[in-house]
DNA sequence: TGTACATCAGTGAACGCGCGTTCACTGATGTAC
DNA sequence: TGTACATCAGTGAACGCGCGTTCACTGATGTAC
């Protein structure tokens, strides 16, 4: 980080607690789940006792907030960085993400799982969010056919314009971006979830004929050329 | 239930007793989400002591397990009745499937969300999950015009037949059934989980963009015919 | 139909546990002159 | 360079809580003769 070269040492001491505490939480949402994670668990693991993380985190909801912002901080600079290198190419893109999920499947989950009903995200993450759509958008803008019309991309088009005002884009764009999003997650998080377990088949090869549906001439399910 | 005739009173009382436990469980589900799932909330609720429950379930797991199972029953439920109303007809099948989340979303994330990971479901309920998968290989084997060859269908063609001796079918219907499953999945659950909230669309017609997707004629995402 | 017995539902007390969090305090580290 | 003071990390005790689960017991319901 480069913050550190201008830290004081208890700055930089600082920030090493929060983040050895952060790597312990991490292993232990791995362990057991995210609703199991305990901050006096933590601690205990730290050699530590439970009162002393309240010098690092206000509470255990801060902890969590926190985590989740690094998963879609994480996933937001993932996606950014693969944009940058392949010149916005969707394929990449779609490589990234899977890259990204296979990573840590539970910081997969902790993004993109079962909600937690009474949360709500504060604002500056599902600013992130937001960062990945405009990502995901930009890809498709950029790309040199985009689609054509589709019923769906009318039903976009007639929209009233609250959410597009933010992120400019064609219709098909859009279209494009969304089942990018929705056709992976739909692989990626059923194979994480062990859904596939004992059909003998590479979840990795379902994956790539689901980014080839999304690309032109590839077609969808049944091969249009075919 | 047919068995409530042939019961004697105090089975059916212990019968009902379980399935009032089992709806408040789903409604605190629903409130606080399943892991806080507790027996002796539940039992305050209905007006009795905690170790009541214990005549009922020999244990919260086992109150876990058996709404998990139910949840996967009453999936399977859901496909048959439509295939069989429809005579295996994918989209029949979809709008039932679509039907069925939105019916209780917090359910259908117990089937389809962030596994637990010490969590083994027990062979019976692994034994309905592949009811669907049957019911989805029936349909898309039943199409009029199953799909050509898609390097996909090729990997599955060319797999050890570990798992396809149990459900013979063309792996072209196999692909078709699991695009099937992952496509509306990914929908499904990013709507569930209010993914899409705040960007003004109409999930539904996403879902059915989808859906169409999977149907011979309309191509992928990029309109072969446009 | 009535009595004697067995079955079973539900209670209340109790056990041990780990949790989040507050608080007064100790001791070490850094800062100002 | 040395002393006086302020800052801050970490401890241990404590609070109240709700949890899962066991156990001995009461009282009601059903069964057998």
């Amino acid at each position: 980080m480069a913050e550190s070269s201008s830290a004081t040492p208890r700055e930089r001491y600082r920030a090493q607690v929060r983040a050895e505490v952060k790597k312990r939480a991490w292993e232990q949402i791995a362990t057991a789940g995210a609703s199991a994670l305990s901050l006096n668990a933590i601690a205990k693991r730290m050699g530590m006792s439970g009162p002393a993380l309240y010098r690092y985190f206000a509470s255990r909801d801060e902890l969590i907030t926190e985590l989740i912002r690094d998963a879609y901080r994480s996933l937001a600079d993932t996606l950014h960085a693969a944009s940058e290198k392949s010149g916005a190419d969707v394929a990449a893109l779609a490589h990234a993400l899977r890259g990204w999920a296979l990573d840590d499947p539970q910081r997969y989950f902790l993004v993109y799982g079962t909600p937690v009903p009474g949360y709500h995200a504060p604002d500056d993450i599902t600013a992130i969010a937001s960062e990945n759509m405009a990502t995901l958008l930009d890809a498709w803008t950029a790309r040199p056919s985009a689609d054509p019309a589709t019923p769906f991309a009318e039903h976009l088009e007639g929209l009233g314009r609250q959410w597009a005002d933010d992120h400019p884009a064609p219709p098909a764009a859009l279209h494009g971006a969304l089942t990018f999003w929705t056709r992976l997650h739909g692989v990626l998080s059923l194979e994480l979830a062990g859904h596939f377990n004992g059909m003998g088949f590479d979840p990795a090869q379902l994956f790539v004929a689901e980014l080839e549906s999304l690309l032109p001439g590839g077609g969808g399910l049944s091969d249009p050329n075919g």
